[in-house]
DNA sequence: AATATAACTAAGCGTATGCTTAGTATTAAT
DNA sequence: ATTAATACTAAGCATACGCTTAGTTATATT
């Protein structure tokens, strides 16, 4: 009985991430959304209720992109550790940007709403974080003898380090990234 | 011949640098300066130029706070590596917030501003960067054998490291961030 | 005491924010 | 063809933003 929607979400709301990603929550005006998505302010509201609405979308479709373009890739791959640090290689290329990087969304995310974030985008957050760390703590567990105890330990530092990634990779060069990564990796 | 301010400009700057250190550059609003700096928007406009005015010596207070509850401590240590160890532990205390962490106001810039950010504003964090940075390798040199390059690349991963010990304590508990430094401190 | 200077108060500037709503166009079932 | 339901456009809501300005008050010099 009804019009048909001259958009597909899915696909607006990737533009929608984009933004967020390059700019932060607070800095990503809704009449920026409504130029990059391509529809009018009613159309975004009447799709995801408001602008929290849409950040949420969006969390989730980076969730998605983050799986099928660098942890699905780590998933699959054998070599144990080193799969991880390839894996740290990768996300550098996954967030490039312009001229440097744009980070993670999730760390941006984190940094800049912290503790104040709204619960539903906290509970996203850890969600992915925890989804992340998992895989770290399969790859750690491949061709080992460390303890449970051990391995957890080296999952909650990797998760970190990745954190440190994300920031430095906004302003530091390659060479200061790939020293990074390198030292990060010595020891495990 | 004229009137006397009713304040003192390094009093209500730190005031509004502990506003910017909460809720990041953006988030901060004339009006909330206003409110705790305690002092009208006129004042703020004659002492500060504009908002970017506050920040660049909110900027400036918070390294000099930086250099007297850390910074000093870390130099006048004669323990090596074990000092710089410390210092990550410090940090944690310097940053907390009323539950967690309100991070590293220069690591909460870099990632608000990122590559975007005002030239000024930039220039002050890699000025703040690079003087850390030089006391690592001070600490690192001190006996030990290891080449400039060796060094350097542990000053990198350090700094890096910093950041993300920055970003977490805004969301992971005591343990973790623990966790991070023991391991980090492995690699050395 | 009069005056020039600068710091104050508070109202207001134009614009941007997140969100809503009145009115119109398009659809599928009757 | 009529109708009911939904998607669209575009104007507008109240409020907040960074910043300015007209008018008043306090000060050190003359």
């Amino acid at each position: 009985m009804a019009r048909k929607k001259e958009y597909k979400e899915e696909e607006v709301i990737e533009k929608a991430m984009d933004l967020f990603w390059r700019n932060g929550y607070e800095s990503t005006s809704v009449r920026m959304l409504e130029k990059e998505m391509g529809i009018n302010q009613f159309s975004i509201y009447s799709s995801f209720g408001n602008k929290k609405g849409v950040f949420l979308k969006s969390l989730n479709c980076y969730k998605k992109k983050a799986k099928l373009e660098l942890i699905d890739k780590l998933k699959n791959s054998s070599d144990g550790i080193e799969s991880i640090k390839q894996y740290f290689y990768d996300f550098i290329n996954f967030s490039k940007d312009i001229q440097l990087n744009k980070g993670c969304l999730i760390t941006n995310t984190v940094n800049e709403l912290g503790e104040k974030a709204d619960k539903e985008i906290i509970s996203e957050i850890l969600n992915f974080a925890a989804s992340v760390k998992k895989v770290f703590i399969q790859k750690l567990e491949s061709n080992s003898l460390k303890t449970t105890k051990t391995i957890n330990k080296q999952a909650n530092y990797l998760m970190i380090s990745l954190q440190g990634l994300s920031v430095a990779s906004k302003m530091f060069d390659q060479e200061q990234l790939n020293d990074f990564i390198e030292s990060t990796f010595k020891n495990l």
